[in-house]
DNA sequence: GTCTATAACGAGATAGAC
DNA sequence: GTCTATCTCGTTATAGAC
């Protein structure tokens, strides 16, 4: 039986992976069930056993995206590094997403938010709120101890970070490489360093 | 004639601009001739009469946004104003845009880039190209006549500016206001304030 | 859990009358 | 220019066998 439930969250695993991918490099109405069902080898009514339509895939996807950039997030809080360099950290996480020929997850579903299910329109929302508390009160902490330029409230910091970080990511697509993307993160550190 | 001419153009344009919305609203893969029809009242196929497929939509539309746009860099040219007032007019551009409930067009179809027509594909690559060239001459030009703190290659910070103003279009769509772009907007003001 | 079969609908596109 | 009619295909989803 354990073997059993293993296989099946393995399924749910492989088609939240291909999912995933799908709708970082084609968009939320980008993709279909057949596309993932062809890659994975399955038909599409199995793919319906696992996630009964698109709106709870949608949801099952940003809840795991969401989770693993917490996680992330945790990673860098107890790195064994200044303030800068856990900024340049955070940077890098969107720099290995574009790296792959992907758009952050929820930067794709903002794009495309009109369109989205209702619950899915409600996670997008509680991505970002989630990734500004964090940087914002990454930023206010570390310039209370002096170790970074803060200037203006921390929300508002964070919220530029994230939008430059996203626009970066959106304009470096159509070129197929991380030029933008790099410039970006250059002036973001400048910008903070004391 | 000239009356026919006139009407058929009318249908033409009347047809781009509910298009045009569409797409900055619900992306390319996220409108269909049939919304088209219903909204302006007229049947498909009488739509594909005036653009043969969607392909050929997405490249007219991209075309006739790319000269208004050009034509808006132009008025800020010849506008009586500091250079830093005339960057305030190059942020409030996006602004108009996104207190219509719109994204970029081409911000849009930059998100969607892996699932475009070929030939759409080129003039977004084009629009950013044009976009980037204007800003990147007026930078420098304005750095170099003292009006205006230019840190590092003119080109470099055109990219920067773009990317942030688009990312900021594209978070700022979730929460349905345009604090996030302000706040940005205000920033690179700042940031190229003597 | 995965399959075959099929339903039900929408999308892009074309032919040909008016 | 615009229409009706039709075609073909893709997409989401369900029923029921294995």
């Amino acid at each position: 039986m354990a073997q059993e439930q293993a296989n099946s969250v393995g399924t749910a695993m492989a088609i939240l992976d291909i999912a995933e991918r799908l709708v970082q490099q084609r968009g939320f109405n980008g993709f279909s069930y057949a596309d993932v069902s062809a890659e994975l080898g399955i038909t599409r009514a199995s793919l319906h056993y696992h996630f009964a339509g698109k709106a709870q895939l949608g949801e099952a996807l940003i809840s795991r995206y969401a989770t693993r950039f917490a996680a992330s997030l945790t990673d860098i809080d107890t790195l064994a590094a200044p303030p800068i360099g856990k900024l340049r950290s955070y940077c890098e996480i969107y720099r290995g997403v574009l790296a792959e020929h992907r758009m952050c997850l929820c930067g794709m579903l903002a794009a495309e938010f009109d369109t989205l299910p209702g619950a899915v329109r409600q996670a997008v929302i509680n991505f970002f709120d989630q990734n500004q508390a964090w940087l914002s009160a990454f930023l206010e902490r570390s310039s209370e101890a002096g170790a970074l330029r803060l200037v203006g409230p921390p929300d508002r910091a964070a919220r530029t970070v994230i939008a430059a970080l996203e626009g970066a990511m959106l304009v470096s697509r159509p070129y197929g490489d991380t030029a933008v993307l790099d410039s970006v993160t250059d002036r973001i550190i400048e910008e903070f360093s004391a």
